[in-house]
DNA sequence: TGTACATCAGTGAACGCGCGTTCACTGATGTAC
DNA sequence: TGTACATCAGTGAACGCGCGTTCACTGATGTAC
């Protein structure tokens, strides 16, 4: 029983050394096993071979705890989606849609950090840093619907970026909800969420009136599809928000 | 203190009378106020002003009358969504719109029922009637998105109705989950939920290649706006589905 | 280089609390005859 | 119409449990001189 934690304590000496750090790694297996709901303060001490007092040396209370977790997954998804956007390369469509799967990814890998991030119940706005860095990670779909946007023919009206980052987030953030987690919400389906994405952020692009040929931010001489009739130009969609 | 339970009882009688769906009520007011993960099987009882152990005459254990509260909120969706559908009248665009606002709608005034549907860790499959009741209720998007593929242009290629049907329900749901909760989830935005979500499907159906006029599917002499160009048309995006 | 001392990061025992669940029970209701 | 009895739907006391949190404490570390 307690040799084990006396065993522990021989190894690591008084000091744990580095208590905070294993106790946000605890959380997070935590969380992944038994969901936000149901990690406890307690249960990451147990984990970390402390005692239930010691994570008060670092953390006010349990949702202190949740709330760094919330950021470090937000610095984390911030980081996969900008490296999976690379700045728009090789053409701006590619480069979403590799945005979308980026998405995906992280919510199956990172279930813990994704949990943390929508679903344990923390305010966006519990801690400067949390806003901030969801924010940033927003930042990320934010800076890419503006490349989307510069894809309107000339003359065209342009659909407003804030508007289309909206959709593609929530796009990738229903179909991660819905299909792409590990637990039982996963429910039957003819496509794997990452094609079933990829087709609606395609037709959703070619619904913006934009070409989807993926020729047209490398090469400038590339053929252009024909533009859309003119009547359907003067108010897109996008002309009925306020 | 207790004086008021007896005063309960008083008026009540040994015998509730109707204590399931007491409880089911209660269980609902609960969860609007702390969340599924926050509500308890006591407090339920408590709320319903009986004793700790008179819920399990009704119900097995708490997960049981979870899963009863998901189901019930299936069938109420259902109800709500195919209201709203009116069976595509007046015109299918229109209808479809109202659909997607019924969505919303939901996710806000019955904020404990989506809560018992999406977010309480229930499985899908935990039981037969919830089941069922969740198909039901994709049932009606699915139908929806069925007579939305008719509207495809003769000679131009249908999308699978059951990919449209998987899109437009995880739109409706990303922008619930994301915004149009009550909870402290939500973000500031340049628009409604409601908006976004219309300005969204426009796009997306638009992008499927479809007349978005009104006029289709009430007046079959209408003008038809001009087809799409040619060569976008052999392979829609969803033809890349496998 | 050594020593005194402040500070830091843990301990472990204890607390009060509310939960889920079980148990033998009892009051109320319905039904067979 | 009355009565005996089975069944139903509650009671309330009790249990063991784990949690969050506080407290005085102590071992280890760092620093001033």
């Amino acid at each position: 029983m307690s040799w084990r934690k006396e065993q522990r304590r021989a190894e690591r000496g008084y000091h744990h050394g580095n208590l905070k750090e294993a106790l946000l790694q605890a959380a997070l297996d935590l969380i992944a096993q038994k969901g936000a709901a149901g990690f406890t303060f307690a249960d990451a001490a147990r984990m970390a071979g402390v005692s239930p007092a010691a994570p008060y040396r670092h953390f006010r209370d349990r949702d202190e705890l949740l709330t760094s977790i919330a950021q470090r997954g937000f610095e984390q998804f911030e980081s996969q989606l900008s490296a999976a956007w690379d700045d728009g390369r090789p053409d701006t469509v590619t480069a979403f849609e590799r945005v979308g799967k980026a998405y995906l990814a992280f919510a199956r890998e990172e279930p813990a950090f994704y949990s943390a991030m929508f679903e344990s119940g923390v305010p966006t706005d519990s801690s400067p840093g949390l806003m901030a860095a969801g924010e940033r990670a927003f930042g990320v779909i934010r800076a890419a619907a503006e490349r989307l946007a510069a894809l309107a023919p000339p003359g065209a009206p342009r659909p407003p970026a804030m508007m289309m980052a909206l959709h593609i987030w929530s796009m990738a953030h229903g179909i991660a909800s819905l299909f792409a987690r590990g637990d039982a919400a996963r429910r039957k389906l003819p496509m794997s969420p990452e094609e079933l994405l990829e087709a609606e952020l395609l037709i959703y692009v070619r619904g913006l009136g934009f070409p989807t040929d993926r020729r047209n931010t490398t090469s400038s001489a590339a053929a252009e599809p024909p533009p859309l009739p003119e009547d359907e130009r003067p108010a897109g969609p996008w002309g009925r928000a306020k």
